[in-house]
DNA sequence: CGGGGTAGACAACCTGGTTAACCATCTGCT
DNA sequence: AGCAGATGGTTAACCAGGTTGTCTACCCCG
């Protein structure tokens, strides 16, 4: 019998992500911006990164174009963003990101780091940037942020409350 | 600006979960045991480590015993369960598992341990016992398998099919 | 024997996805 | 110029997997 079974691997990595993820989400209520999700980071940052309309967003998260309309409709409801009409295409609404937008994502940033130096400063930096590289190898691709695949979305719902 | 953000890290466990839940799942898929998400696997492994009754596991698994009385649901029709009426309790339904549902623990568990040999072979098994000896320590309490987090049960659902 | 707590079932609801259908608009081709 | 097809956005219906609330049957204890 192993030290540690594959199952327990797996509800390890799960862990590690929600601690983060808990974390994060606790210090973002406290800082105004409660009911924002870390979902809702990642659509900003892909909005950021280019990804201006519905349809887009929708392709960058891996998600229906319905479904990020209603991430989009949060984002707005909570000034996060603002919908203008785009003078050269008249269908499409453009989306740019507020101020207040642009404070979520760098403070959002930053408690993901804080996060991080916690855990440095626990296990020591060299050992968490050895974790990081042989997670990213195992996991393959890597997952890079600009392209979050479809199925990280509900991943990052908030769990009954 | 650090080599690896803090966020990057949080997707890396993700990843790394999904990677082996994904793994796991399309192999008990080709072993007759498709539609079976690892909730179902944890929830039949609290049912035999004592939680023979929907109250007890909505318990163990930190889940009204409504949302688990669903997942009773699936395991008995798909016969991984059987639910006998207790005689000393008239109120009680007693939860056994059957066969099918003895083979379905053992095959998942090989599974996850299949896919934590393959990681092992990758970055070295001591490497990865480090690796999971650090993440446990990062999340504190370690999270025994005997008693799975709410939180949980959403996370190992299947991501859009 | 009666009251409080527990097991299970049922119903209504919420969230966050999905697909389907539709309209307005743009674009490319004839 | 004009039309076909692709694209953007919206709305609607649906689904999965949780939630809470309520109800009945039953156990246990004073």
């Amino acid at each position: 019998m192993p030290e540690s079974s594959g199952a327990e691997l797996a509800l390890l990595l799960l862990g590690g992500f929600r601690s983060m993820v808990d974390a994060v989400q606790r210090e973002l209520a406290e800082r105004g911006h409660g009911g924002v999700r870390p979902v809702h980071e990642f659509a900003l940052r892909a909005i950021g990164a280019g990804a201006d309309t519905a349809s887009d967003l929708g392709r960058s998260l891996g998600v229906s174009k319905q479904a990020a309309a209603k991430t989009i409709a949060f984002l707005e409801t909570h000034d996060y963003i603002r919908r203008e009409s785009d003078p050269d295409d008249a269908r499409r609404k453009r989306l740019r990101i507020t101020r207040r937008g642009d404070e979520l994502l760098t403070v959002g940033q930053a408690l993901f780091d804080d996060v991080r130096a916690h855990w440095g400063r626990q296990i020591g930096a060299e050992e968490l940037e050895v974790l990081e590289a042989q997670l990213a190898r195992l996991v393959g691709s890597g997952y890079p942020l600009s392209s979050i695949p479809g199925w990280l979305a509900s991943e990052l719902g908030e769990s009954a409350s």
